[in-house]
Order: C-alpha cells, then sequence, then structure tokens
DNA sequence: CTTCCATTTCAACCAGAATTGAAATATCCG
DNA sequence: CGGATATTTCAATTCTGGTTGAAATGGAAG
C-alpha cells in the first residue's frame, strides 16, 4: 500500500458512519450483510448508507455482489490487514514502542 | 482506544500534510522535530504547520515541548500503537486475514 | 526595555464531505 | 407486463475542514 492508498482508506474509516459500517461487517464474519442491513444496524437511511459504502468500496474496504435483490456487502479484511501493515512497518518502521501496543510481535 | 478516540486519531492522520507530519516525525526519533523543521520537511506555512500540528497533538498522536525559543514535537509511539491496536483486536477482532498481512503474529 | 525569532492565534474565505428527499435502476414474483 | 422491494443516483443544501495572511504571544539576546 502506497500513501495515497492509505490516505484514502485512512479518510474512509476517519467517520462515525463508516466505521460503525466496518464494524458490523467484521462482526458479520465473511457471509458480510445486505445494504439495508448495514443501514439498520449504523442507524442511517438506505441512501446514506449507500453513500458511505461507496466510500468504503472505494477504498477497497469492503466487497460488493449482488445477490438477488439484495447487494452483499463484505469487509476486505486483506485491505484492512495492508493499511496496519502501512502504518506499523512502513509509516512507523516496525518501532518497538508501537508493535509493543498491539498484543503482538515480530515475525521472526 | 475507544470509538471517538479511533475517529479522532483516523481523522488526524487521513491528511496529506499530517501523515506526512507524522512521517518526518518517525524518521527523526526520539529526538523530535520543531515546529519550523516539520514545517520545512512537509513544505507548509508555518502557520498551516502549527494547524496540523494542533490537530496530531489534539489527536495525542505527538507530543511537544517548548525548548527556548522553539517547540519540539514527538511522535506519541504508544497512540500510533493503540490505534493499530484498536484496529486490529477490537475492530478487526484479531481475524488471522487482517494479522497475516503485517509480518506480524499474535503473541503466543 | 527593545528587538528579533519561532510559533500560535484569529478571521475570512474556499472546497470538499455529509445529509436529505425524490427519482431512477435492478431484481423478483404474480 | 405490472407491482413490490432493495439499492443507487442525483441535485440542493448545509456543515466541516483547510488555506491564507496578518496580528499576537512567548522567549532569548543585546
Amino acid at each position: 500500500m502506497d500513501d495515497p492508498d492509505a490516505l484514502t482508506a485512512l479518510s474512509a474509516l476517519a467517520n462515525p458512519a463508516r466505521l460503525s459500517a466496518i464494524r458490523a461487517l467484521v462482526r458479520a464474519g465473511p457471509t458480510g450483510l445486505s445494504a439495508g442491513a448495514i443501514a439498520k444496524a449504523i442507524g442511517a437511511s438506505p441512501s446514506q448508507a449507500s453513500f458511505h459504502l461507496s466510500a468504503l468500496y472505494d477504498a477497497g474496504l469492503v466487497t460488493s455482489e449482488r445477490q438477488a435483490r439484495e447487494i452483499r456487502y463484505r469487509v476486505a479484511f486483506a485491505r484492512i490487514g495492508a493499511l496496519i501493515d502501512y502504518l506499523l512497518n512502513d509509516c512507523c518502521a516496525g518501532d518497538p514502542a508501537v508493535v509493543a501496543c498491539c498484543g503482538l510481535r515480530s515475525k521472526g
């Protein structure tokens, strides 16, 4: 992930409705959720949810797939991993003080 | 780190000038950089740099300390770690697909 | 105390993001 | 085909964030 991509991803996440949507999708797991279900979960109108889901989609943080009448969204785990990798390894040079906070350690 | 804090931190990072400033500060390490040096590093006016540094400070991502005439900023590594921890463990439930991307593994 | 330098604060302005509701599109079913 | 449901698109408005340059603050040195 490069700088512009990271910026797009961070911007997408830096919003209550969208962060909430991501978390709902994470809870839902690989099954994902329909746009309507997400709207309900985050307490937004259909049009509002659609708007925010587009932003997440453009940032590559979710995938979408039409299933009959519904459109099913799923979180793109790999992309979130890439963002964290960017923050951790690119941006912060894997600084121990950063890594120490995550319940993680460098892969030996 | 809770939701509002994460949102503040993400918003702070979701800006080219500020992400650039953080990276400059990471490169500078524990010594940190003066506000003027950061302004120069990110190609911004003093007032612009000050504005952005305030945002980073409010988000807890940097610390500031007056040293004679200069004000020295340092990156708050622990805070960045906490944000990553939030994204990784709280938000993404430590999903292996996320963790796998970071050259890290769960602490055994 | 005056001057100079680094930085912040302030107010005005501009641009992009969010919200809203209505209209359009796509799918399914009778 | 025609009606119902799910979702997106669009345009208009509002709001927030960013930029700019001038003025104010805080500290150091003569």
